[in-house]
DNA sequence: TCAAAAGTGTTGTCATTACACCCATGA
DNA sequence: TCATGGGTGTAATGACAACACTTTTGA
């Protein structure tokens, strides 16, 4: 592959797990070098596309490179090209010029993407990445804030009509840790009992498994799964 | 400003109106000259951002050159970055030499915008800009066919939200004509009464005038407008 | 008086909301 | 036996779909 990167365009992913009660973001913790003093940030990985690449393999890469997972699911949204987004603060744009300055105009790409905690734990996570709850996000980078905001927007939206959320949960889930994904990806909170009829009515997608839970101290809960084959059928019937 | 350009990267604009009847695309015929024949293509209007220009100015540069119209609505939405887009067609790739290529690879950021036919009208399109129904687009360059595609697929789930198609209507519009510009844009059929009923009832910022249509050969209708202020108000109740 | 589009109401169905009690389990 | 979360049902309301006739005008 040609190494040769597009220098004044980057790809930046927000990265979303669940660990089963909290969102968490994939960050990378960047220790910056400014006048003899050292700076903690925090990053969205991100890369430059090579030359000979689509900006979706550019993201799967940068997945890959972080967490050692293939196969994430990932959405690009929008598209960041503010003038100073590199440089609205002499940290930042010091962590660019430690790397070797590409090029002081960088238009960036933003994806975001979805991974299943079990995913996770076979893969190795690289040293510098950590796992972040989503409303403990501080310190981030040049416009990492703003992508990270508009991310979480852009998914409000598309969990309504799509099943992503799927994406972040075990292939076995319980109705409660759907319900609760839902609730802190809209950030609202939805009747639990209107929910469960909802999801068994509007959802035949997700099919009642015979297991359950085992060694909670309360009633055991069903486990769910996603089926994408009903999932297909059913919808190509709704668009039509 | 600075001139220079970003060489890898590109913006094209779906720019959409409406004659009343019909919704029109904004196409440049582009005569391109291969080995000693010319061929006939249309293409989005598009070009390079400026080394400090952000992508929306871009847009908006790209919009006033075509049709010398300022303060258009747009927005972006999707980036297509496949390898070969400018070169499956060696009819296509020509046209880019024949200007002096700039690079092999770019990455276009597609934006969908609205003008109104008004607006258009005291304006001075230039001359290769040509607007063509919709229906009878053909013949486009490079992957213009697909950018206009999901062009209007976004256009379909942003208009259920958002009250965009008011951009595309003059001050003063019909029912009828709003009703119709649903119809085209989602590619469905909708109930007239219901569609009225809706409008009258959920869509409160849209006001009635004391006006009527004059010499149209049937019952006069009421003409109506959009009201920015009412809307922003509602909107603001409805999200809290 | 005709053609053409504007304007208007009712009814049935379905989706959404609000809301409270019993169940199964481990500690 | 208690604490914990799982699981269930009903009634009221509002949104949406289906559907047909009368009105106003210019030709």
């Amino acid at each position: 592959m040609n190494r040769e990167v597009i220098p004044n365009l980057s790809v930046d992913c927000a990265l979303f797990s669940f660990d089963g009660n909290q969102i968490k973001i994939l960050l990378r913790q960047e220790k910056i070098l400014l006048n003899g003093k050292t700076y903690n940030k925090y990053k969205l990985p991100g890369d430059h596309p090579f030359m000979n690449e689509i900006i979706e393999n550019t993201a799967e890469r940068i997945l890959f490179e972080q967490t050692g997972a293939r196969d994430i699911f990932m959405k690009q949204f929008w598209v960041f090209s503010s003038l100073d987004r590199l440089k609205r603060n002499e940290v930042d744009f010091a962590w660019i010029k430690n790397r070797g300055l590409i090029s002081e105009r960088v238009i960036t790409v933003g994806f975001y993407s979805f991974v299943k905690k079990g995913v996770m734990e076979n893969q190795h996570l690289i040293p510098e990445a950590t796992w972040v709850n989503i409303h403990d996000v501080q310190n981030l980078i040049f416009d990492h804030e703003e992508i990270l905001q508009k991310a979480r927007e852009q998914i409000k939206k598309d969990i309504e009509h799509q099943p992503l959320v799927f994406e972040l949960l075990p292939a076995k889930f319980t109705l409660a840790q759907l319900h609760n994904i839902y609730e802190l990806l809209l950030e609202k909170k939805l009747d639990r009992r209107n929910f469960r009829r909802k999801v068994l009515l509007a959802m035949p997608y997700v099919k009642e498994l015979s297991e359950k839970q085992k060694g909670v101290a309360h009633k055991p809960a069903k486990f769910y799964a996603f089926d994408k084959k009903i999932y297909d059928k059913h919808i190509i019937h709704k668009t039509s």
